[in-house]
DNA sequence: GCTCTACATTTCGACATCGAATAATTGGAG
DNA sequence: CTCCAATTATTCGATGTCGAAATGTAGAGC
């Protein structure tokens, strides 16, 4: 979809990298999401609070909600799931008892044993795509563009 | 959220380069699709159905469905919300009643005309965080890592 | 003309996602 | 001690998203 607007050579220009980037994401996800799903029944966004409270330990959903960049009635339902899964049990904090903090079961961290090292391996296969240079590169391009604060 | 993942060297550099990736794209749009709903009450996926039957004309479903990257339940779910504001109109194909031609309405392309110009100009100044040739650099890597057939 | 297959779309059920409104709890001000 | 403001999570209603199943139509072959 190359880009039809009519505007100044600027916005062709920002358009063109701007829908290159969106399609690229596109198509890793369409490689990547598919096979999670068939193999062990893991959305993205499960996957990733797995790998959260794996990594970092058992988290407050405050927490969860920071690291994963979803709003808080997101990952409410996402624990929701997961733990009616029986991949994640929610206990209350003792001392603040407005905190859900969020463990990883026993069943959790199996089904993330499996899953992680097949994800990761077909990410790296995907992403070989490109040299290492240039995997730097675009690691380093979408770095400056996404914490850029320009309003 | 840097890679915490034990891995080979080759996944640690995949790994970095994916997710920051990732978080490009999610900065982007959450700089950009509030804006949008907020101002002329229009999703991302709604913006893309207008805009594709403005710059092509009317078009059958099934091809918005190719033109927009989405699934054909997905293309009838954003087409419905979007005949119900009025802003596109279903017609069906007189030679094969199969097809469903969806047109733009008139309250569609003014709408269209208004969100259009201030979305790319939003695009432009988000993207203009990379210098012009940062921007191409990008878009040919988001380019060679989406269109690889590598299994 | 009938039937069978292929195709375009819709429906259905599930999950993700958000923002706004609500509920529960805490901790501080008085 | 009581009340209020802030914080944490949940609920609710909307949209997007998918895949599988169902529906409706077309067209080929007989």
């Amino acid at each position: 979809m190359p880009t039809r607007y009519k505007g100044t050579t600027l916005e062709i220009a920002a358009l063109n990298a701007f829908i290159k980037l969106n399609r690229s994401v596109n198509a890793l996800q369409a490689r990547l999401l598919p096979p999670l799903q068939k193999e062990f029944g893991l959305t993205e966004s499960q996957i990733a609070v797995l790998e959260a409270t794996f990594h970092l330990g058992p988290l407050p959903q405050g927490e969860l909600c920071r690291k994963i960049l979803r709003s808080g009635s997101n990952v409410t339902t996402v624990v929701d799931n997961l733990e009616r899964d029986g991949l994640v049990r929610r206990e209350r904090d003792a001392q603040d008892r407005r905190i859900q903090i969020v463990h990883l079961t026993d069943a959790g961290r199996d089904l993330l044993m499996r899953a992680l090292p097949v994800h990761v391996e077909r990410i790296t296969r995907t992403m070989s795509a490109l040299e290492p240079d240039e995997q730097r590169e675009l690691g380093r391009l979408c770095r400056k563009l996404g914490t850029s604060t320009a309003v």
